[in-house]
DNA sequence: AATGAATGAGCATTCATTCAT
DNA sequence: GATGAATGAATGCTCATTCAT
């Protein structure tokens, strides 16, 4: 790939890095085979980045940022008219959509061991927060019109994630029986959660 | 650690490689470091499996052995008049249960790249699939007594075991959000599952 | 560090790499460590250096200056009556004393390969000769008064030197043995010096 | 160079790393420049060899081993009727030429830093010490033979030694001033320890 | 007077694997 | 059945230096 002149070198390095991301994992991604692919030496990328963590980090970043866009404008984009429910189906779907649709992202985010993020403060981990937070709100609206049980909101969040999260995974990492039609899966699963979560009446 | 007379080295060299995987992940598990944990050379391996791959494929067709063992054992365990709600709940936690006891079995059968794995023919995924099944005719029990929604076994074992993943892996990586606790989502999740499949009354 | 703005950069690049040679090794300063330390570029350096040698050169210029200066100093300081043999002790002394005090310079005036000095014209080993003129004077003095055996002055001061640097050297690498206490090691090689040139009676 | 086919690597290896010290530093010796230098792969080393510290400790350990044999075989070489100061001398002019005759050996055993050989177990400098006991041990009987003062024997070695590596030293790094011829240089230095010790009449 | 951007060479080390024995 | 010897490729990272601005 040639150099790109229109783009700074700094984004450049995090738009090849997120390419290299979905073919190899983490683990095998090095700082020479993304500066190679664009046309750099390994060395300029500690220009711009201290080292291989803060260059992930910052990658991470950037995916929890998409993803909490990519919420807010699919919330937004809902009929005036949509109910507490409606939001929580169109939160779940975004979450699964943009992990599907981003796996490099989504491989970061959320499939990797956090051990070494260990290092980083805390503060890093507001933007992942955010994510919680926005779905916990949403939770605790359709609560408060007595659509869903009363469980604590962000637990409740927490919950629904690790389930969505179960699915995205093993999808990104073909580990879905090839029996099963990834789409209808997907509706089982999210038959099963709301079904679970609502108010039986 | 001494060279064990007694066991074949194919079988130590399966234990060494099970016991650093549960300290460094798949890619830190180096062909040197589980022989030269045992005594011998990293070449001698090679004698017993073809390469890297062969390896962690016997430990992952291990893994699958033990987990359907686990399974029939702990259903076997319920008293004569547990109900099928109940063999359903006894197969989720001993799934769970035996992601979390077993972290390195896990890691390889449920939460790495399965690139690799495409080299390997179909064949090997059988004893994957007998897990499946287990689950699925379970589920099937549950529902010709009428307990559960109606929905294909199979499928509806893949919803579950989906969710569960979604738990145990975040365990397992340390994603919980420090604010939950483990056991307090665990039951939630459950809570949220067996609502969610449970024929309404 | 801020950085100052009373001192001009050159003096301040000077002073971070002295500060910087005492904890690492000549070969471990580097540009980057030196000008970060003080908050600039490396690049910058290279406005006021031709390059690192240079660099060290200036340092090691500056560190021949001050011995100079603290080798008068001492000597001005001894009372007026004080015996050549009392000069050539504290002649001794001082030279010890500022290599044990100053182990940045002491390290590149007398401790680093000269390979690279060989570039440098012999004109910039004047500030050197002066310490060993200034000895030499000493030592001549004392040979008039007849008080120690007649020896070239300047071959003798260099015999004194290389003695001296022999117990600052390994002071300063560590590579005393621990069970010998400094001092009286130090003492017991004055005392040799001293009873070698002294005229017996 | 080619592979010396009668001569095991690792020997051939520990040959090269000596003669690349003489021209680099310790510091430069690198091992892909060590392993190029006999026609092997940096990897090589790596086989024979833990890692630098290994290899260099295994350099600096056959060091003292040769000083020893070689202080040995020259007071061996002694006439029946050589006084204790002649073995003194011996020893004295042994050390300085086996400095100058090795100067890779003499730059790793006492020119280089020892912070990084602290790691290594003391038992490791016995053979440091075996020179310096012999050392007090030929001074000790010059001294029952009421030749020379009257001083702790090892403390006595550790000061001659002291001494005279402020000799070799400078002599290896060039440092020793154009105007002096280095064999003056030394006499005079053995001269001053000589009347220095010698007890006088 | 100083920076931003970039490079090429280098380093110690680790890895999976091979081959002859 | 296992080892000794060796390799080629790779990795993260640091360094002195250059050049245009």
């Amino acid at each position: 790939m040639a150099k790109n002149e229109k783009e700074g070198l700094r984004a450049q390095i995090l738009r090849a890095a997120r390419k290299l991301l979905i073919k190899e994992g983490v683990k095998d991604v090095s700082m020479r085979k993304i500066a190679s692919s664009i046309g750099y030496t390994a060395t300029s990328i500690y220009y711009h980045f201290k080292n291989k963590d803060e260059l992930i980090h910052a990658l991470i970043d950037e995916g929890h940022e998409r993803l909490y866009r990519t919420n807010q404008a699919a919330i937004a984009a809902l009929p005036e008219d949509a109910s507490p429910l409606d939001r929580i189906d169109s939160n779940m779907r975004t979450f699964v959509k943009f992990g599907l649709e981003n796996p490099e992202f989504y491989e970061i985010m959320y499939m990797t061991q956090s051990e070494e993020f260990a290092k980083y403060p805390k503060e890093n981990f507001r933007k992942t927060r955010r994510n919680i937070d926005l779905g916990a709100q949403i939770y605790s609206e359709a609560q408060k019109a007595g659509l869903v049980r009363d469980r604590e909101p962000r637990l409740s969040t927490a919950t629904i994630g690790a389930m969505l999260h179960g699915y995205v995974s093993w999808v990104l990492m073909h580990r879905i029986d090839t029996r099963f039609d990834h789409n209808k899966l997907l509706e089982d699963i999210l038959d099963v959660i709301k079904n679970g979560i609502v108010v039986k009446q």
